[in-house]
DNA sequence: ACCTGAACACCGTTCAAGT
DNA sequence: ACCTGAACACCGTTCAAGT
């Protein structure tokens, strides 16, 4: 009975083709949003990946699911570099870096500022992001305690920040491919306690997170 | 002979209803962007503005055309605005209420974040976008002479750094539509003399924004 | 001179037919 | 179980026919 049950498993299993093809389509995927941004079409991610059309929605639901797929994959580099930057010494130095990596890794790919707003309410998306958000919140509580920082930046405001450096330089990103660099320094200098005024709005909760996702986009009725 | 140029002057007069239904396009545009995004379809606007689909393309070559002329429009509220408080006795408060009135605009249109790339390399939107700078640059000059912010800040920073609040905020704007207010707070501050390190990388020039139309995507060959 | 809607090309998505 | 490419719906864009 057992036995039948682990030949059942073997007969399961995902074909050797099967995954290959899915991580080829990932990878090209990748690439290709990188490059061009978020308007490439599927079928020229298929031909890189050596696919048929159709084989990338075998394995992706969507266009969509599949910016999804990827966007977890960069979260969960960030999360462990943020994970491994918890050991640094000094505070300060290990949330700056924790901003430098996030903030590098949207000004290299074209996708990553528009694809925030396409990948926010997909649930896998939201479980990377909150898993990154508390990585984030570890960080920023050492370096708030250090007094590296001012007292009102929460781990969420990190999160939303790592795209700004990127955001602001985009229009003149083909030229400037290092400006991002200027916005980043500025940022860092905002967050520092020698010019904080108090906030004049409440910080973004995990709540705020979660819930934007059951907001549909306006539209006709 | 000069009678003959007028009359002439008056059959080349655009029709009535083509100006009407020009605004009627415009209005209709900007609205449904506001509300919906760059990827609401011409035909929804055509709706909206009781025209017929072929009608929008009749004024605008095509929807990245139309968008360009929006932005236009948005470019020369915000230089009106821009100019009006060049007479403001604070250069500091003038400044601010410069940055908070383009982070306004901002906040306020879903299609601004993503049309700012889309829309950089129109002539038109170039022109409004080097107008708005020069008033940017004067406003930017009187703060810095007053010792009301770091050094180092140009006019060219600030136009890039209208849209970052906003942007910032955009994964959760639909939950919280006020939270840009956090970060426009935010950046008030790094602006600052306070907490100023000298910035790592050199200021965009005028030359960077004209150059960028230049450079195409990136592209398979 | 401008409006109109049918026609076209392109792209995301589906699906019946293969292996 | 998965791959494939033909077929479909939708959207930006064009254009011949109207007024």
């Amino acid at each position: 009975m057992t036995e039948w049950s682990s030949l059942v498993r073997i007969w399961n299993m995902p074909r050797a083709d099967s995954t290959r093809n899915r991580s080829l389509v990932i990878e090209a995927a990748a690439a290709e949003l990188a490059e061009c941004g978020l308007e490439v079409s599927i079928a020229r991610i298929a031909a890189r990946a050596g696919v048929a059309k159709g084989t990338v929605f075998n394995h992706f639901a969507s266009k969509e699911d599949l910016i999804a797929a990827i966007f977890c994959e960069h979260f969960a580099t960030l999360t462990a570099t943020g994970k491994a930057l918890l050991a640094h010494s000094s505070p300060r130095e290990a949330l700056h870096e924790f901003i430098t990596a996030g903030a590098e890794l949207q000004a290299g790919d074209r996708s990553f500022c528009a694809a925030t707003a396409t990948a926010r309410d997909h649930p896998m998306v939201r479980q990377a992001s909150d898993h990154l958000a508390d990585i984030a919140e570890q960080l920023t509580a050492r370096a708030r305690e250090a007094g590296a920082i001012r007292p009102d930046i929460t781990g969420r405001d990190i999160i939303l920040l790592l795209g700004a450096p990127a955001g602001i330089a985009t229009p003149v990103a083909d030229i400037r491919p290092d400006l991002w660099r200027r916005y980043l320094n500025l940022i860092l200098d905002a967050l520092g306690p020698e010019a904080a005024r108090p906030l004049n709005v409440a910080a973004p909760t995990s709540q705020d997170f979660t819930a934007a996702s059951k907001t549909g986009k306006a539209g006709a009725t």
